[in-house]
DNA sequence: ATTAGAGATGCAAACGTTTGCATAAAAAAT
DNA sequence: ATTTTTTATGCAAACGTTTGCATCTCTAAT
């Protein structure tokens, strides 16, 4: 039953014309008359026709669609990023294709091999956790295929970046603690091989530093993974301090939901006793009691960036050569976990 | 500086071999001799050949890739489900390519369109919620294009489904209830225009039916979207009745949420004068205190199952009419939420 | 020594579209 | 009436791979 597609060729014996005039016809190209155009585009609406648009990218070297690598589809920061590519691409006639690295360098290796056989017009990327060295990415270069990276983007190479400044968003985060009246103040802190939870620290710090506060070691706590376990740990090992913190800035929302519920528990009053600062907006952030003020990281816009970027860097004709780095600008959204008096 | 890509006649012409027997080299022929391929293997390293996957999709008519129309990536649902199907394709050689409906009819419609033209070799669709009538996707069939739906199916058409049995589930946590000694038991419904919510309500139905208990309508609130701020509303409607239920099952996990937190606030005590089950295992699920007790509906799974099906069916020589609906086992996943005494 | 068969490689066409160039027809300028 | 210009269309090649069939060489069987 499956009926063979129609082709420009058959439009072409149909109507007694040659296939590049139903192919420029199609496509609106000014020399071709009027009249022949309404008559080509009838026909090919009665006969169904779809063009094969392999041929055509096999023909012209254009696929139109952009591949994305990134470590994981079901983190929500991720997918708010690739939910922001996916509608500026839809947009302007891309489509995606989605590769998940699951955090492993030998798979994210295989994927740029994959991508590297014209089957994309350019990439956007998020390294894995894993990811020293980026030489891998280095082909892409080479075959003129543009590459935007995001969020964890490489620093031993040149490269188009989309990063928020997480230095001054930790700073932001740390400085409203401070406004809020916190004197002595605690950081969760992420893997310091990870620039990202570097800066956040270096961020906090440097507030500090500003306002005159100590910098105290036994309050800035790390962890591996951020991940909520680990923000239960670190709850504890607050509490067991001879004196809390009176504010604690916490390198991600789920860390700060442990200190929430932890606390809350000992029956500590948040925020009056401790005030906590999270990082992300995570979905969470807005349900947990009280609800917790974060730093919205803007990863939809993010995504949307990123292909803003890629796209002009796609159909960009003059080839200069550029490595851009956008970052985005975060904000502070103050709830009730920061609250006082 | 981007040099000219390899291709296989430039490995032909160095070689001083045709390019059918590069091609046939790298694919290992069995005609070809062994010493024949490795010297082909080599030159291909050497001089960095990779392969043209567009002339190849072009050539063969296949491009190992299949399509995904979900929703919105950024519901985790969903994301869970687009990384099943990533997960497997990966595994099997296919790469995704991911569009959103924005549950959107006129956008559904309009992807259904630009899938149409060769791009991918089989579909893998959640419908939007506009979707009633689901005529825009037969022309896949037309196309020998296999299509395969999950959570949101067709029921004007026969096609390959894969779901979860939502009466059953209902069902099973409404028994869950009772068992754990509710008498009085309410739910939270779903749009009843969408089938799974409509089944959630029956499963529900049915379980008291079965145990005798009576079906109490102002027991059953209804809502459009089963949003947050939805299950609030319900909770306060719940605490205007003259009496509480003692046991309450919600069809999502987000109203099961604020059910919490909203009789937390009044003093009721979970799960010892409200039993209350979710449904969908979402994350929050196990970090709202109490951890709610939940439907886990294996959306990974359902992923995995889809592209299963789906590259089976694209992959099926004989090509024997087929519309299979595969249902997805779920589980009770019981915490704090039910556990009386 | 001849033939049959296996083994290895090459030839050439095909997939459907796009595009530079040529050409035909019609209109405008001489 | 002839030449020039404009307008509309067609020709044919090209993109890189795959694949049925033909060809050639060599070994094995007669």
């Amino acid at each position: 039953m499956k009926n063979r597609r129609i082709t420009l060729k058959d439009l072409a014996k149909d109507l007694n014309l040659s296939a590049s005039t139903i192919s420029r016809a199609l496509d609106n190209h000014p020399a071709i008359s009027e009249s022949t155009k309404k008559l080509v585009k009838k026909k090919a609406e009665k006969l169904g026709f779809i063009p094969n648009s392999i041929a055509s990218s096999f023909r012209t070297n254009k696929t139109k669609s952009i591949g994305i690598i990134v470590p994981r589809i079901d983190i929500h920061f991720h997918s708010l990023v690739i939910s922001g590519i996916e509608d500026y691409a839809y947009k302007n006639e891309y489509n995606v294709t989605i590769f998940q690295s699951k955090d492993c360098l030998k798979r994210e290796k295989e994927i740029v091999k994959i991508l590297q056989n014209r089957m994309v017009d350019g990439v956007i990327a998020c390294l894995s956790i894993e990811t020293k060295k980026c030489d891998h990415f280095k082909k892409f270069e080479k075959l003129g295929v543009p590459l935007v990276f995001y969020d964890r983007v490489p620093t031993d190479f040149d490269a188009n970046k989309i990063i928020i400044n997480d230095f001054e968003s930790a700073f932001t985060a740390t400085e409203h603690l401070i406004a809020s009246g916190c004197k002595r103040i605690g950081h969760i802190a992420g893997s310091q091989k990870t620039n990202i939870f570097k800066a956040r620290l270096e961020g906090f710090k440097a507030a500090l530093v500003k306002h005159n506060l100590p910098i105290q070691e036994d309050f800035i706590l790390h962890t591996k993974n951020l991940g909520y376990e680990e923000g239960v740990t670190c709850a504890n090992r607050f509490l067991e301090l001879p004196e809390l913190p009176d504010g604690i800035f916490c390198a991600n929302d789920y860390t700060a939901v442990s200190l929430i519920q932890v606390f809350r528990k000992a029956d500590i009053k948040i925020p009056q006793q401790v005030a906590i600062v999270g990082f992300s907006n995570y979905p969470i952030s807005k349900i947990i009691e009280p609800h917790l003020t974060t730093i919205n990281d803007c990863a939809f816009q993010m995504g949307e960036s990123s292909a803003k970027l890629l796209i002009r860097q796609i159909e960009d004709k003059d080839d200069s050569v550029n490595s851009e780095t956008i970052t985005i600008r975060t904000e502070l959204i103050v709830r009730e976990s920061t609250k006082r008096a």
